[in-house]
DNA sequence: TTGCTCCTCACGTCACGTGAGGTGGC
DNA sequence: TTGCTCCTCACGTCACGTGAGGTGGC
């Protein structure tokens, strides 16, 4: 028989908080070894320090307590490395989008204004094969790049002639909600038969735009887009509908995120 | 004059979502250029685009919201700059936290039993220059080094002869709130006379403790605490009293963590 | 005229932290 | 016996997101 703990002895042991410790028994993440049914006092075994030491640092990673509880509770040790080794890919992808944002914030702050081109132009009707979801702009780019991935894979399958640079469509409620729906495209000259997958053919209709060429990584695409879409209201032409974008230089092209080139399409009312 | 944009088409022009606007307004951090006193629409200015591509990129990187609006309303470039630097020196510093912590969890995932011996001992009483103050566990480490810097300074004003390691006294209250009282404090031979700065000269009272050393990083100090708690309570001797640690090979000694040599000392009930 | 946009509450999120007010254990 | 520890609510935090229910503008 082993001595057990007090929840204060235990929070000496593990370093955690009282009030952690509490909050990890309600949520039955780390349940006290006894409760006293009259007292309602904690008592931990020491053995319990274990998963009390996996925890603190899971946490201390910000890995979510559900995420935590898999790991805590997983039979066996290789699902456990995989939740673990998810939750870090996670947090390196977090990094590269924090140094995407630094890099945008010096930009931002040594050349505070952007110049860019703004010209009107017509939008033909296209054939193209696309794929279509909700999607959250925190994962846009990833799903972007996916869904194009997607895209290549069933042109060569069915072995479309793609007819131009590839683009995405942007509802107006993706921008409000910061999420709704996306559809990326590759314009093609004839109609595939049966796509397969994800993608389906689409008609894009014919339109009026003003455009403004982006240069550069996607993080700063906000500024192209302020510059669009001011020129578009100054002249009271703005539309509704979908804003388009076009890669003209893409992820595919050019690993030298400074080389991309992106036309914004701003949809403004149809002169006919 | 210039045409304004509806909350709608301004989150189109800055990537913010709706309802971020509404809260920035609500705030005071982003307010419209014009608010119909009838029905309450805003009313964005083109040129407000600039605050909001400041403001996207500060929260994209966590700032929070009274820091950027800090950012936002500096008078000047310097202040402006030097409330970004701080901030991004602020991140630097977690992500070094994140990597310790990630070298602590493999560690442990790899060797989970932690083998020390756990010895009994008695302090003796000592006298020591010390500095002590509230202290919140996410900065206990920044805190200590900053202390013993000033402590060293203070040794060396006033050419007290040092009596061994430097230590820390942490209690109870410092783990089970997370922050508390912790002093850390440098033995010293003789009494000096007017130490200045935030030092004081204290007594460490003589006493029984439990000892285990700690090898490595301090983000595995839990470890050690675990074992020689544990002991303390299957012992049935565990005392009241502030934990304390003496740093046998501390930062000033080495580079390399895992260098690092920490007594933990467990207070146990007195022998006398 | 009909949706679509916009509005304002009120409440939810996530992992605890902060008291308030009260009892139990050494 | 006296504090100290522990208990359970109830509410706060932070930056919005999620509806509900309703009105305004093209």
């Amino acid at each position: 028989v082993t001595a057990t703990l007090s929840i204060g002895e235990f929070s000496k042991l593990t370093h955690l908080s009282v009030k952690a410790l509490r909050h990890y028994h309600d949520v039955g993440l780390l349940v006290p070894a006894g409760v006293d049914s009259e007292s309602r006092y904690r008592r931990y075994a020491p053995a319990q320090a274990a998963d009390a030491q996996l925890i603190r640092r899971l946490r201390a990673l910000d890995m979510p307590i559900e995420m935590v509880r898999t790991v805590v509770t997983s039979a066996d040790d290789r699902s456990r490395q995989a939740t673990i080794a998810a939750h870090l890919e996670a947090m390196e992808a977090e990094l590269e989008r924090t140094k995407d944002v630094v890099a945008s914030l010096r930009a931002l702050l040594q050349q505070p204004v952007l110049v860019a081109d703004v010209a009107r132009r017509r939008l033909p009707a296209q054939t193209a094969l696309a794929i279509g979801a909700e999607v959250a702009a925190a994962h846009v780019e990833h799903w972007c790049g996916a869904a194009f991935g997607e895209l290549r894979d069933t042109l060569d399958e069915c072995g479309a002639e793609v007819d131009g640079p590839g683009g995405g469509l942007f509802s107006a409620a993706f921008f409000a909600d910061d999420v709704g729906p996306v559809t990326v495209y590759v314009p093609v000259r004839s109609v595939p038969a049966a796509p397969g997958g994800r993608a389906e053919v689409i008609e894009l209709p014919a339109g009026d735009v003003l455009v403004a060429v982006h240069h550069g990584p996607y993080a700063d695409l906000d500024r192209t887009y302020a510059v669009v879409g001011a020129a578009a209201n100054e002249l009271g032409l703005a539309g509704d509908g979908a804003i388009r974008e076009r890669y003209v230089v893409g992820p595919d092209a050019t690993d030298d995120p400074h080389r991309l080139r992106t036309e914004v399409c701003w949809p403004i009312v149809d002169a006919a």
